[in-house]
RNA sequence: UGGGGCGUAGCCAAGCGGUAAGGCACCGGGUUUUGAUCCCGGCAUGCGCAGGUUCGAAUCCUGCCGCCCCAGCCA
């Protein structure tokens, strides 16, 4: 396992440890609240690992919440794949719970408002709505149906339940200042006409709660102490303590009621808003209508693609979870807007793989080499470590024979200079065999090199004498009559730009994707890769770290994916 | 003269009045049967700018500048 840095500080910890130490907060709650429509990405997973995390770190709780406030947007199916992705990342929740669990408490605490003559139902229609809004630096009007009496309010919001109106006729809102800098504030909408069947609830209801007020509410439902999200929420603060405040579910326990005689437990408590930055990270984008659009679009296979940063992709492409989990942990948390690296997650990534990956042999690009001082029908098994430094991780047996795969790029007929590689004339090291040195370089008519005759050193066989002599290249090798084809997909980064969702100049951030995202090459690997479960990850000796593919892999037909390549100085200096 | 946030290295980020942590990247060097890993060293006289307070300021105050978010019956 690669090994955990020291915890770094940051302004959430904080306040909760603040919370705890002084007793103010005994027990931390927290929850993830995805909406169910799509699917999870890497951005998301901050937010998993910070809610999940500070809940396990203080020795508390998180509950899964999907808030599902909109019918219509959501699916069955994306709840599905949210569960699967928080569980792939290693968390689990105390509760799953939904919105939609909810509807009748909020529909109580609503009317509550209405009784309090904090709330009214409002005709005006959504273009008019808008109208009396005002601007961002001019203030709203009151509606003409702010000042209707308590009782017309609340027959109004009772019919609206029932289904006499249509969508949009009416709705309920929250009488708090039109005239407020807070745009939130100028009398928010808490419900809404919406006949339409919802994935949770069917066709129960004929109206839904907005966000603001759901979600506040079904915080201090499931008593939760302390509720993260993005930065975009600030402004939202202040309506969220409105709502808290005025509907008190902690003083007005007959709210809550119906959850009770469902057998659901429920303490309300005063829950905290807080809010850190999105992480954004460099060549990829996280907006979940550019990711439709490219699955849409068949730009990518699907949601699970491996160039996608969708966890489902992350998990294909062989992203270990505990990787995001580190990645994300090193970031930190904090309220400035980010654009990290696409580099740092990789390094997260090559760090865990190279801790705990078997080793193997792949050749992706064969040149044939014959060693021709070893007789005809020469074969034999070696056995060989499946980690260089770590033995516990045991060894396999590896066939090797006088015929082998070698990678072309290892060999070079005119070197560049600094080439430590196979040239003829020169030695190299087999790995795990020995030295070898190449006498003749045979051609095809095209003048392409087809072939290679060397000769083995004997003596710098394992059993040799001259097992340590130093050559200064090692190159990695498959027996040909052993090895086992394979569909090898090289995977790179989605965009060939930095920023590629930015759009400029009337551009798409279509226009910036990797056209050599993913090559399909077919390759040799040794037996013992072969044989893979799907989803292990191998580290392929030279190439990089790769995994075999969830859906498509079979040990008969092996199917490996890039995960990241190794880094690799030597390309990086002859560029 | 709308409201809410944010400015520390190329990218993240700690710092909470006592003299700029850490990671990634980058540049040197060492070890190495993976040009990997690992190990050592380098990388902000400087914290958006300008003033002020203080023995002492990235931290406190004032004024500027820059960037982000908000006008859904989305979340």
């Amino acid at each position: 396992m690669a090994s955990e840095t020291a915890p770094t500080q940051h302004f959430i910890r904080q306040i909760v440890r603040e919370d705890v130490d002084s007793g103010a907060q005994p027990v931390i709650r927290t929850r993830f609240p995805p909406e169910p429509n799509g699917h999870l990405h890497i951005g998301h997973a901050k937010a998993i690992c910070l809610d999940f995390g500070i809940a396990a770190e203080f020795g508390g709780m998180c509950n899964l919440r999907l808030d599902d406030t909109n019918p219509g947007k959501e699916l069955p199916e994306f709840v599905r794949g949210i569960q699967d992705d928080v569980h792939w990342l290693g968390f689990e929740w105390a509760e799953l719970r939904h919105a939609s669990d909810y509807f009748e408490v909020f529909y109580r605490a609503a009317e509550k408002l209405v009784c309090d003559g904090v709330a009214y139902v409002d005709d005006l229609d959504a273009g008019q709505v808008r109208e009396f809004r005002g601007t961002l630096t001019e203030p709203g009007r009151n509606s003409p149906f702010r000042e209707r009496g308590v009782d017309e309010n609340l027959d109004l919001f009772r019919r609206m339940r029932a289904g006499e109106f249509g969508d949009g006729e009416k709705t309920l809102r929250a009488k708090i200042d039109m005239a407020s800098g807070n745009i939130n504030l100028r009398d928010p909408a808490i419900y809404r006409i919406r006949k339409q069947t919802h994935q949770n609830t069917g066709d129960r209801w004929p109206i839904y709660p907005m966000y603001d007020f759901a979600h506040c509410l079904s915080d201090a439902i499931e008593g939760i102490t302390h509720s993260f999200c993005t930065l975009e929420f600030e402004d939202h603060r202040p309506l969220y303590d409105w709502f808290v405040d005025h509907v008190d579910l902690a003083g007005h326990l007959e709210l809550v009621q119906p959850l009770l005689d469902a057998g659901m437990p429920c303490a309300p408590s005063k829950p905290r808003q807080i809010e850190f930055a999105r992480g954004n990270l460099t060549y990829t984008v996280m907006s979940k209508r550019k990711l439709t659009e490219l699955v849409n679009e068949g730009r990518v296979s699907g949601w699970d693609d491996p160039r996608m940063p969708t966890l489902s992709g992350a998990r294909r492409r062989g992203f270990p979870p505990e990787a995001l989990r580190s990645f994300w942990e090193r970031m930190g948390v904090s309220k400035q807007n980010s654009n990290i690296d696409f580099g740092v997650l990789e390094a997260c990534v090559r760090e865990e793989l190279d801790a705990r990956a078997h080793r193997r042999m792949a050749v992706t690009e064969p040149l044939k080499l014959v060693l021709a001082n070893l007789p005809e029908t020469h074969e034999e098994i070696v056995e060989f470590p499946n980690h260089p430094k770590d033995e516990s991780l045991g060894t396999r047996a590896l066939p090797f024979s006088r015929t082998l795969w070698i990678e072309r790029g290892d060999f070079a007929e005119v070197p560049p200079k600094g080439f430590k590689r196979l040239v003829p004339e020169g030695e190299v090291r087999l790995r795990g065999i020995g030295i070898i040195r190449c006498d003749a370089v045979i051609k095809d008519g095209q003048g392409e090199v087809v072939e290679l005759h060397c000769s083995l050193d004997p003596a710098t066989r394992p059993e040799g004498t001259e097992t340590n002599r130093k050559v200064k290249g090692t190159i990695h090798w498959v027996s040909a009559a052993h090895a086992i084809e394979a569909e090898i997909r090289l995977f790179d980064r989605l965009f060939d730009t930095e920023n590629p969702g930015e759009e400029k100049d009337g551009t798409s951030f279509k226009d910036n994707l990797n056209p050599d995202a993913k090559r399909v090459i077919r390759g040799y690997v040794e037996p013992a890769a072969a044989e893979a479960a799907p989803e292990r990850h191998w580290q392929f000796e030279r190439l990089g770290y790769f995994v075999a593919d969830r859906h498509d892999h079979t040990p008969e037909k092996p199917v490996f994916n890039r995960t990241v390549s190794l880094r690799d100085t030597w390309a990086r200096k002859s560029r």
